[in-house]
DNA sequence: CAACGATGCGTACGAGCGTACACAACTCGC
DNA sequence: GCGAGTTGTGTACGCTCGTACGCATCGTTG
């Protein structure tokens, strides 16, 4: 049978699981596949994680942290100096030419929320989070969510439509969401 | 047997698979949940749509179609006396609050053009199709493309949350992105 | 009214799935 | 070094699914 000590083993599942979400989206996690990917028998799957919701949301939460942890990266980066519209817009323009899929992946959990309502946190902690983070960069928390929608719609046209993502269109858009001393463009 | 005779019956099965959709998500249409809904013989959905895929093309092409239709029908409605953010933000609440399950069903094909090839032209579609339709209520096309991504960010908030939805930001925000006279709020 | 194509019906096959479960091999406290 | 609990392994059951296919029945065309 040649059983293998394996600690860690839980953390490995999480990550094939990420994987597999990432190849072929929610709708093709599933145990078994998970357990190729993580080249591990099926039936270790299933002791780390009971139910397949189990597995789902554990993803979830990583792919979530990963990416939270990304924008509070970028948010430390940020030039106080500069416009924040002019920030953002580069920030945009570099996740969709660069790393499209991780965008994808959260979008992914995005829309599991849509119809599993334990994903609904992991969802609601993100927007919250975000809006959060850039409270440091625009005027005020009001602010801060309305940047979060714009993003979110912006990222989702550049990721539905194959159109190339338009820099100066975004940046004239986030300029007047934000404000203050932007020069609101043509 | 007891065949029955039945023109139109594949417009039903799109009806019923648009039913379908609605209820259980894009993830759990079938070619049995289909028959189930619309009461004929599993042999007659896979007749009149040879793939699951066929099938699907055609639900969303149609729950796109009608969208389309309200969104046009409620852009004639608007007074070009008021305000446009007024009109959408009101309009949008009105959505939120009364026609949720319609929105989900919306966000289901945006969602399915992330993995599905075949639904990306229709995403691409109904985004072009909203911008054309702001532009006669908002300044420019560019402005149009920027309201639609900032309604579709908004409106994922409101969904993926269920926090309510803050009719004053939205319109504070809508009237910072159309500018022109927009009493931009506090 | 005959023949033919379009449409409707029932069933069957093979695949993938979640989950359960019995048993093996290991770690660790004593 | 030994027993108990934890972790790993293999397999099996029952279900749903997409799809294919043979046959029945209808409208239509000649």
């Amino acid at each position: 049978m040649a059983r293998r000590y394996d600690p860690g083993r839980r953390q490995r599942i999480i990550d094939a699981a990420a994987a597999v979400v990432r190849a072929r989206g929610i709708a093709g996690l599933s145990h078994r596949a998970v357990a190729a990917e993580a080249d591990v028998p099926l039936g270790s799957t299933t002791y780390h994680f009971a139910t397949l919701d189990d597995l789902l949301v554990a993803v979830l939460r990583q792919i979530n942290a990963e990416w939270l942890a990304d924008v509070e990266r970028w948010a430390e980066g940020v030039d106080p100096e500069t416009e924040p519209a002019d920030e953002l817009a580069r920030w945009l323009g570099e996740l969709l030419t660069g790393e499209r899929a991780r965008l994808e992946l959260e979008y992914e959990l995005y829309f599991a929320a849509l119809r599993h309502e334990a994903a609904r946190p992991l969802a609601a902690e993100c927007l919250d989070e975000m809006g959060r983070i850039l409270t440091r960069i625009v005027p005020d928390a009001a602010t801060a969510r309305a940047v979060v929608a714009l993003i979110d719609g912006l990222t989702l046209q550049a990721l539905l439509t194959d159109r190339p993502y338009d820099p100066e269109g975004a940046r004239t858009a986030l300029a007047r969401i934000i404000g203050g001393s932007g020069h609101s463009g043509a």
